[in-house]
DNA sequence: CTTCTTAGTTAAATCGGTTTAGCTAAAATA
DNA sequence: TATTTTAGCTAAACCGATTTAACTAAGAAG
């Protein structure tokens, strides 16, 4: 059973393929093709099963009504849900999604666009990771429609939508102040991109504006590509100094759930040992006991925001940039009051 | 800044395309192209960086070196988790993923699969929700290559990679029975599902091997498309009921984490009022205090072989159907014990 | 000196659609 | 009646690669 094709139609029809073309493209009264012919048409290719060919229809066509995602690693919740918001605003237009793990790695995000870039993406939504500066501009170069999510580069002019993450960490590190709580560290990662240089912004401003000083050994920076270890010396290191730590800010759910592993496995309780807040919102904050108090990002607004200025960058690729800054909302739970 | 074709490096170099098609696929030699010319060839394409245009191959070669996945959700950490896997494995291979979320929905993997055969894909890896037996018979007659996964249809003979759920149900209850607890609930869902059903008749297998009655009051089935509230009731009922259950086994991990979050809000605590252990081991129950007992699934094995399988009936057709059946690992932690 | 090899190269078909430009016959207008 | 318009349809180019089936010129063999 071989698949039907628009030249199948026309011979058994005995008409032209451009004919069953324009007719099942809706374009039929344009072109005034009888109404009569219209319907055996249509009658025709319903009872072979016709679908066109995408491929085919791509490459006259140019477009794939398919993006490309490339974000760190979709088995990370936060990515995960982000992807799925992303696929689903996709899906109300039309558009499918090709998903890439870049698992943080410039190198592997570089392969990804390359990839992507042949011919088999109209658009790319992309998490840049650090040091893809490159990159990004040669998707500028290209051409390529493009919207970055999560983070930007600060030097390159282009579509983004973000949170406002210094607001966020300065909420976040700011409760736990207003609940007398002065001794708090920040445990974070990639010092150098600027969603993370917000978030550890957020942190020292909400302790100065409270005349808290700010101590280098309650910062901690996990490396690049952070393994569950890393982690576990971090926090046992805050936790065991003389001058212990009486609460910590995690900036991401994956340093966050990781840390929360590490202080269960030295025998210490949250919130009585120490208080938590982190990023982002995974389902292990809302049933971990106590719940964990965090700093939700809208990625339903994410998705839907970068969908959107995608799609308009592909419809007109001389389209003005967009910047999209939305706001976190802060969950209080059990986990960051004494 | 146009994008460079295989036309424009013929010309450029006053040969024909032919020639430079066969070069850069390393005919070269085969076709006996001079080296000279052959250096030439490559020299200028690495110039000009020349990428085939994927779609364009694509349309001759009938080859896409896409898969289509289908899964219930991505944000989902059980098939975020194993979407990551599958994405990993098809990238050593060559191969890109395109992934479709149907939230257990046949008309939406009616809709996936469709789109997916419009020549997008070479083949589709997926887990078919309730209903879909039909789909999966087209894609058997349609010839497209195909793989269940997570699932399958006892009555069509296809490839699958599954995992043994009514071992794993099994070896989860008799772990209770064996820590001398006898009244134990089983929260599961969709009742026609081949897994669901076999993660059932584990659990009912292992209270009759130690004469403990089955309950039917004691089994909650979710509806198709549950909500927090749907498991809100049932752990309720269970929880309040005078013979009041002493722990609870969950079938999945999502509704695993909305019972802790409901267990949570009733009041109670884990393991002390109820003890509780669930399939699938999301992070959530590695910071969840106490860690919740998980039944784990071997991600990268399903997902792995689940490629392989599908790599192999992509290059040969009639390749015979393989059933591939792994096996769980329990993962003993706090809950589930007095 | 002709014929056969062989090395080196290419024209053209093909994949399955979309789109442009134009054709034909009948109807309307001059 | 001659010309223009219009309705209805189609041939062929095109998208950018792969692949088949030659074709040419030079050298080898007879």
């Amino acid at each position: 059973m071989k698949k039907t094709s628009l030249n199948d139609i026309a011979q058994q029809l005995g008409v032209s393929k451009t004919l069953v073309s324009l007719v099942l493209n809706g374009k039929g009264k344009e072109h005034r093709i009888s109404e009569d012919i219209q319907k055996k048409v249509k009658k025709l290719a319903k009872e072979l099963n016709y679908r066109p060919n995408q491929i085919a229809k791509g490459l006259r066509t140019g477009k794939t009504n398919t993006i490309g995602l490339i974000i760190a690693d979709m088995a990370n919740p936060f990515f995960g849900k982000l992807g799925r918001e992303i696929e689903k605003e996709a899906s109300l237009h039309g558009y499918r999604v090709m998903f890439c793990s870049s698992d943080e790695k410039a190198e592997n995000s570089q392969k990804q666009i390359e990839m992507l870039q042949q011919g088999q993406v109209d658009g790319i939504i992309i998490s840049p990771p650090e040091g893809s500066e490159e990159q990004i501009l040669s998707l500028e170069a290209s051409k390529t429609p493009y919207v970055l999510v999560d983070r930007y580069f600060a030097d390159i002019d282009s579509n983004y939508v973000v949170v406002d993450n210094f607001q966020a960490a300065y909420e976040g590190t700011k409760h736990m102040i207003n609940n007398d709580i002065r001794k708090i560290a920040c445990v974070t990662t990639s010092a150098r991109l600027v969603n993370m240089i917000q978030r550890l912004e957020g942190y020292k401003k909400a302790l100065t504006d409270s005349n808290i000083p700010v101590l280098e050994e309650r910062i901690k920076v996990m490396p690049f590509s952070h393994e569950k270890n890393d982690v576990f010396y971090a926090i046992k290191e805050l936790l065991s100094a003389k001058d212990r730590v009486e609460a910590i800010l995690f900036t991401t759910s994956k340093i966050g759930v990781m840390g929360l592993e590490s202080i269960h496995s030295l025998g210490m309780q949250v919130p009585s040992d120490v208080r938590v807040v982190s990023f982002d919102d995974p389902d292990a904050y809302k049933i971990s006991f106590p719940p964990i108090s965090a700093i939700a990002q809208p990625l339903k607004e994410i998705g839907r925001e970068s969908v959107k200025i995608l799609l308009e960058n592909i419809k007109n690729k001389e389209h003005k940039k967009q910047k999209v800054i939305l706001n976190t909302r802060f969950i209080e739970r059990k986990s960051s009051s004494k």
